[in-house]
DNA sequence: CTGAAAGCGCTTACAG
DNA sequence: CTGAAAGCGCTTACAG
């Protein structure tokens, strides 16, 4: 039923040859045969099948795109932008949920290879990095990993500097006075355990102890069910913090429901910082103070070098590390 | 470099016919021959071509879903959810974006077509439907829409029933006494007129003459920016309404900003109720009120009347409609 | 149980 | 400028 490039060589009496000429632009074609082939491919309402044409160039035009979690709108937006900048290259994205599930993800990457995309773009963080590795380097096309560092010298990253995303932090309340900082965590992604550590030598380079007991780190799915009761029990005890930084603005907001709850307002009694600037950080009440992490720029960086890539250009493996930016809105103030 | 079915064939010394027989569990074949094929299949590392076996098959396993806005938290879940049911029944789901842009809805089903899904699923409402009824009248493929209708019989649609919950909204708020009940929205969709005639029905079932200022409608873009004009001016000349139904809960969180700002407390002074009960909803302080729509059954419905369709099942044209249900939160109390 | 052959719908040297 | 032929990597009647 759909028409094929027979169907045009039939009508038109030229052959096929002729007709891929015209359908490619490639190769000499007389004008005379060249409009009576547009015409009878308008007529027929001709599309090539780009299944065949695939199998022939072999290369698909299309790329890979792994996601950790597309439910997270962070990770939805930088999805979002990739898809359009493939677009504008000529490639089409397929998308690739793994849900943080390291199996599903070499499942996923093992896909990829059957369903021959020209090359993998994966985005976000995973706790586990050991297989993504194992399975890239299995891979005969070229993969790069934006926001996702396992640390080997051979494959193409793009990666936020997260250790001076936290030094932003800890600087900007310290100057606001604060010197009792939480950090709420779950450890969960490198990117977590950088911010971390740039809190650490935030806070030792402008000479103020680590206090431990400010540090609370638990899984995801405690917060995911929005409770933190080691943050409730030191409040509680007469020991709150004056600023808390949290890890990320998704956590920053469920600190924000919690403080609510316990009667405490946010900058009055406690300032808060999160990190990322997700677009809710922005819509939230009080408007978020946070870390902005380019993700755009890191996805317009990382399509560039994969599409070089698969056009077959070579190049040492690049590391790409990108400086995040403070963002003030509503939810930190003076320490009283 | 890849290897493929003739490599095997070469050094097991079998044809590549039996070899597909054993790839694919079609046919008989002896004990034997399929230990020594299985094992050099894998002794090669060899994985099928998905291309060619498209090719052949004249079926890719996979389907497009089409999104209008895959950054909406809302429909990445939708997106997700399907994708995943999809995965289950062997499918593999390419994800089209297309921006609330009509003239890129119709290259994402035209490029469909050429990519050569093999059904596809729409989510999502959009403003103009007129060019989807064309091009789903185009395609040969099956088309499924969830949460947008165009009215037109012979396409396959999922949908919520807008009207009932609308009317919800104002049961449930005129039961906790209000009387003076605004309705904010953009009426970009098919979707936020039909709350906005159970707005206005609801009003008249309990006998409540509609205030025409009391309805403010503007465009996507100024919500966006978070403004609401027509709201601030209402309330400052002393003509608040004691409760507002948001379109959704997008517009809803955005109010909850702009009555903050007035240093109006929510549910004190003013009670609100969105609509979709997208994640932010349960989140946001106060939790708010809202009417949830189950777009995971939706989703499953429509996933299930693809299915159908693509293993060739016909049967009527199928037009569910579900019903939704009201979310009490923290955002709504009884008028003083 | 197994294999040779034709075919899926394109592209691309090669020869004319 | 144009066409016949081979090939991309599979599947599937058909014959044995």
């Amino acid at each position: 039923m759909k028409v094929t490039i027979n169907d045009i060589a039939e009508l038109t009496n030229v052959s096929k040859s002729t007709i891929s000429r015209v359908i490619n632009n490639s190769g000499p074609v007389s004008e005379k045969t060249r409009n009576a082939v547009t015409e009878a491919m308008e007529r027929l309402d001709y599309k090539p099948n780009e299944i065949a044409r695939s199998l022939s160039l072999r290369r698909t035009m299309t790329v890979g795109v792994v996601m950790q979690d597309i439910r997270n709108p962070y990770y939805a937006y930088a999805c979002w932008h990739g898809d359009r900048l493939l677009e504008k290259s000529g490639y089409s994205a397929v998308i690739c949920n793994v849900d943080n599930d390291p199996e599903r993800e070499q499942a996923c990457l093992n896909s990829m290879g059957h369903r021959s995309v020209d090359g993998v773009l994966c985005i976000g963080p995973q706790e586990e990095t050991a297989n993504i590795v194992r399975a890239v380097e299995e891979m005969e096309i070229p993969v790069v990993l934006v926001d996702t560092d396992p640390e080997i010298a051979k494959i193409d990253t793009v990666n936020l500097d997260n250790i001076y995303g936290g030094q932003l932090v800890v600087d900007y309340l310290v100057s606001l006075g604060h010197r009792r900082i939480a950090f709420v965590t779950s450890d969960f992604t490198s990117a977590e355990r950088g911010r971390r550590a740039g809190y650490s030598e935030g806070l030792e380079a402008r000479g103020i102890d680590l206090d431990p007991s400010l540090i609370i780190s638990q899984g995801e799915g405690q917060w995911h069910r929005g409770e933190c009761p080691a943050l409730m029990e030191l409040i509680r005890k007469g020991n709150a913090p004056t600023a808390i930084f949290a890890s990320n603005d998704f956590k920053a907001i469920r600190i924000v429901r919690l403080l609510h709850r316990l009667g405490l307002s946010i900058p009055d009694d406690i300032s808060l910082v999160g990190f990322d600037d997700i677009d809710a950080a922005a819509m939230v009440t009080p408007g978020l103070t946070t870390i902005h992490q380019p993700i755009d720029k890191m996805i317009d960086i990382g399509v560039r070098i994969l599409i070089k890539r698969m056009e077959g250009r070579e190049g040492p493996t690049e590391h790409e590390v990108l400086r995040p930016w403070l963002v003030e809105r509503e939810s930190t103030r003076k320490v009283r």
